[in-house]
RNA sequence: GGGCGCGUAGCUCAGUUGGUCAGAGCACCUCGCUUACACCGAGGGGGUCGCCCGUUCGAGUCGGGCCGCGCCCACCA
């Protein structure tokens, strides 16, 4: 080995730049695609959303993956470990729309030589077409990406750069495409005109995996039906009077008394005078408001049960638009007793938004008395799509599907045959997959995602055949049905009699999401690499989208694949502000990740992200991340002491504590890995520190004044023994800081220490085991005992650590003295002692004699 | 209403099969510039381990019941 170089003053400072360039050049981290599967881990690496920039909790959570990828670098395997960027969607339209001041619309011709206007904020939204819209999309998440990948060779993420991929890339569209029309062929994807959750100012469907719950405060309506038989009434309570034009029953519970009488009749709605019936359904609480409920098409969920439940009719009155729609009154399906006043009372709510509409009804319905009492203020949860600003409502509209329910119980199945980390996140898989109540909604009235490879036969008479649909043979894909031509057909047929229309919509983006293994891996154009990395290793993810990416990639895995698309998922939890709430955008964007870096490095923001718990949610502090810097400091010092060319090496660890340090060490080792084993980073993190700083406080100090003493064996014992341990400590560490792990390898040994096997316990060179190595470790404690015991006398006559101790009388079980022997020479070069005394005791004690001081 | 998690020093948290488990770091206070390290070192004070019952020779550690916090789901007329 040549001798090790070891700067005069060693720093932290400007480590990120140097070694991720490095590590660039010597492509350290590419992935070897000659490996046989059996030696190749491979990552289902998130890709994050662009839409801005990436916070604090991407830092936390990325950082846990990495130290994983990096120890199974280390123990021989080929790591797999691409990144993606997940540019399609939403979040994405939303922002273009408001970063250039645009709006799409499919209406609006393509421009060639589109410019996006110059103030946004001055005009009004400008309409652009498709391609356009599609092209600022693009221009504006390529930059966003290229920042996060900085950020993320900042941060010293492992990843090998030269495997990317993006959710909206023609391999993307490529993959999701062929696996929507495999599931079309097979029946596990379909179409369906029905009631569908809708964003009113998104214009599209949303799914329930994307549906959250807000306080809203509401009003409680108790309103009058009348009988239609004759006299009475009916009362029901309601917070959508608004809705009352779209009743199209009263229901009680079966077992209600109060209303027996009622059930089998017909009552009439105010102000509108439709008949409806009045039913009963077991899910209707007897408890609630009066015990009768009014059903609408539709109002919430519940009403869709009913709805479907009961054979109840349609009578629908909020438009796609969120505003109410003409309705045709006396016509069927909008009968009336009374025509004439139904038309009068619904031109004062049409065309109006919901929240007009409720308003003008309830003045209606307290003119014509049918209001009962005052509205009662009432604050309840309300369902939004996540990404919206008002309710959503359920409208009925034509929509793919993905068939779920039908797979529940292989889901549950298959996430029991998933290994879990923390094991209990397996319950939030459980819980979602049993309460799922429909089928996957998968087609968006959006622009900006993967287009569903479909175009429709129009026929003679201009009627969309959507029960034919046309789909492409998988060569062609990607394709896009709103610019591509089906086969058979000229581009002039389209929107024509006898000639056919491209589907609409573009697809969910957790439709693509939920392929990533597959998009990753090449399915569709690399099936070597494909057969080397699928079913995946790990998924690494945050607990909160279990319901969705977990969840959809388990579904579109079993349905294409029939696997686990995954060995085991790790479970990362959120950054917590110091008041325990979830880091918000706004916060999270004060704290911006690369502010973090530079201020306080790249391994000290790792360390604190590693010291969060697989699954635990972690209080964002910085106090741990000068913590983590002191870390790395110390291993620059202990480095170099350990590597000062002082003493020579010698062939063999001569003094019994240099040999106990080893057997330490070995211990650390065997927990550190054991703990990775188990994706438990945080552990291995925690023992690692923990015995470095116990050997930089006690065993450098021990043996520091051996080491000084010349060409002696003790010395070259030492000296061996310092490199061996920390060879094994600079291992142990850099799956949990890359940067100075890297700089302290490259100061005596050759090449890269992440690509440096992971310490075993058989390289430590352990000669003494059994009875003689127990005794040899006791004195390694023992001396350490002792030492504290003299540093705290010191401390307390407010002496330096230098200053002489006179005699020491040590008090302890004749073992631990018998093993003391074997260190005592150590022992009082460490603490400048004269002489040691040994008396058996039962209990542990030290008495310090300190040496007069000279003057 | 159901499920999951959490409640241990001022703060952030370890305590894996019940028996030196009452700990660490930070913060605070005191001392010390000793040839790896002042981006440091040595030392100190500080907690009836949320509460109540049980099991046990013995319980932060197991069981039951409460209380509080968080998340997820359901309900939400």
């Amino acid at each position: 080995m040549a001798s090790p170089i070891v700067p005069e003053r060693p720093t932290l400072d400007g480590l990120e730049a140097k070694w991720s360039a490095a590590w660039e050049d010597s492509g350290t981290y590419s992935f070897d695609r000659s490996a046989p599967r059996e030696r190749v881990f491979s990552i289902d690496t998130p890709p994050p959303t662009v839409s801005g920039s990436l916070h604090v909790g991407h830092v936390f959570s990325y950082t846990h993956t990495d130290a994983v990828a990096r120890y199974q670098r280390m123990r021989g395997m080929a790591v797999f470990y691409p990144m993606g960027w997940d540019d399609n969607g939403l979040p994405t339209e939303r922002r273009v729309q408001n970063h250039y001041g645009v709006r799409c619309d499919p209406s609006v011709p393509y421009n060639p030589a589109f410019e996006p206007p110059v103030d946004p904020s001055e005009k009004e939204p400008v309409a652009v077409s498709r391609p356009n819209f599609v092209a600022l999309c693009l221009q504006l998440t390529d930059s966003d990406e290229r920042a996060f990948e900085e950020l993320w060779r900042t941060l010293g993420l492992s990843v090998d750069w030269s495997m990317t991929y993006t959710t909206i890339g023609a391999a993307a569209q490529r993959v999701s495409q062929r696996s929507f029309l495999g599931l079309l062929a097979r029946g596990e994807a379909y179409q369906l005109e029905a009631p569908t959750l809708w964003d009113v100012d998104f214009r599209t469907a949303v799914a329930q995996a994307e549906l959250e719950d807000r306080e809203r405060p509401g009003a409680m309506h108790r309103v009058r039906f009348a009988r239609a038989d004759g006299d009475g009434g009916a009362l029901i309570e309601t917070t959508r009077p608004e809705l009352i034009a779209a009743c199209v029953a009263l229901l009680a519970h079966p077992d209600d008394e109060r209303h027996r009488e009622l059930v089998g009749r017909e009552v009439r709605t105010p102000l509108f005078a439709t008949r409806v019936p009045v039913m009963t359904h077991a899910a209707v609480e007897r408890e609630k408001g009066t015990g009768l409920v009014m059903v609408c098409t539709f109002g919430d969920v519940t009403d869709v049960t009913w709805w479907r439940e009961l054979g109840l009719p349609v009578r629908s009155v909020l438009g796609l638009d969120g505003r109410l729609l003409e309705v045709p009154w006396g016509a069927p399906g909008w009968e009336s007793e009374d025509p004439e006043r139904a038309r009068a009372s619904y031109a004062e709510l049409a065309g109006a938004t919901i929240n007009q509409a409720r308003r003008r009804m309830v003045e209606m319905l307290a003119a014509s008395g049918d209001l009962v009492g005052d509205p009662q203020p009432v604050s309840r949860a309300v369902k939004f799509f996540e990404k919206g600003d008002r309710p959503v409502e359920i409208v009925t509209s034509r929509q793919w599907f993905i068939r779920t329910i039908d797979h529940a119980d292989e889901l549950i199945a298959r996430g029991r045959e998933l290994q879990w980390h923390p094991p209990y996140m397996r319950a939030r898989f459980e819980d979602w997959v049993e309460g799922l109540n429909g089928d996957w909604c998968v087609s968006r009235q959006r622009f900006f995602g993967v287009p569903f490879p479909i175009w429709y036969p129009i026929d003679g008479s201009g009627t969309v055949l959507y029960d034919q649909p046309i789909a492409p043979t998988p060569e062609r894909l990607p394709v896009d049905p709103s610019t591509d031509v089906p086969d058979g057909y000229a581009p002039e047929q389209r929107g024509r009699p006898g000639g056919f229309a491209g589907d609409p919509d573009v697809m969910d983006t957790w439709a693509t999401s939920s392929l990533t293994p597959q998009i990753a891996g090449g399915a569709d154009e690399d099936r070597e690499l494909f057969e080397r990395v699928f079913p995946m290793d790990v998924r690494p993810q945050a607990h909160d989208i279990i319901r969705t990416w977990l969840f959809t990639t388990i579904l579109r895995s079993q349905l294409d694949e029939g696997v686990l698309p995954w060995r085991h998922a790790a479970i990362s939890g959120w950054v917590l502000d110091p008041d325990r709430k979830k880091m918000s955008k706004s916060k999270g964007n004060v704290v911006t990740p690369m502010h973090l870096l530079e201020e306080h490095g790249a391994d000290a923001v790792r360390y604190w992200a590693v010291k969060g718990r697989p699954g635990a949610d972690t209080t964002f502090d910085a106090q741990q991340m000068k913590v983590g810097r002191r870390l790395a400091v110390k291993l620059l010092n202990a480095s170099k002491f350990a590597l000062a060319d002082l003493p020579p090496e010698g062939r063999a660890l001569t003094q019994p504590l240099d040999r106990a340090l080893l057997a330490r060490v070995a211990q650390v080792v065997d927990e550190a890995t054991r703990s990775f084993e188990e994706y438990d980073y945080t552990r291995s993190l925690d023992r690692t520190e923990e015995a470095f700083w116990w050997y930089c406080d006690y065993y450098l100090e021990l043996v520091k004044g051996r080491r000084y003493e010349g060409a002696t064996d003790g010395a070259a014992s030492a000296s061996r023994a310092l490199r061996i341990s920390l060879s094994a400590f600079q291992r142990l560490l850099a799956p949990f800081l890359p940067f100075v792990c890297e700089e302290v390898w490259s100061w005596w040994q050759p090449g890269s220490v992440h690509r440096a096997s992971w310490p075993e316990v058989g390289e430590l060179g352990l000669e003494c085991a059994g009875a003689e190595g127990a005794r040899e470790l006791l004195a390694l404690e023992v001396a350490a005992d002792v030492l504290r015991e003299v540093r705290k006398a010191k401390s307390q006559a407010r002496m330096p650590m230098r200053a002489p101790v006179a005699r020491v009388v040590v008090h302890d079980s004749p073992t631990r003295l018998q093993a003391l022997e074997l260190g005592r020479g150590d022992l009082a070069n460490a603490g400048t002692i004269a002489s040691i005394e040994c008396q058996p005791a039962v209990e542990f004690s030290v008495e310090v004699e300190l040496a007069q001081s000279a003057d």
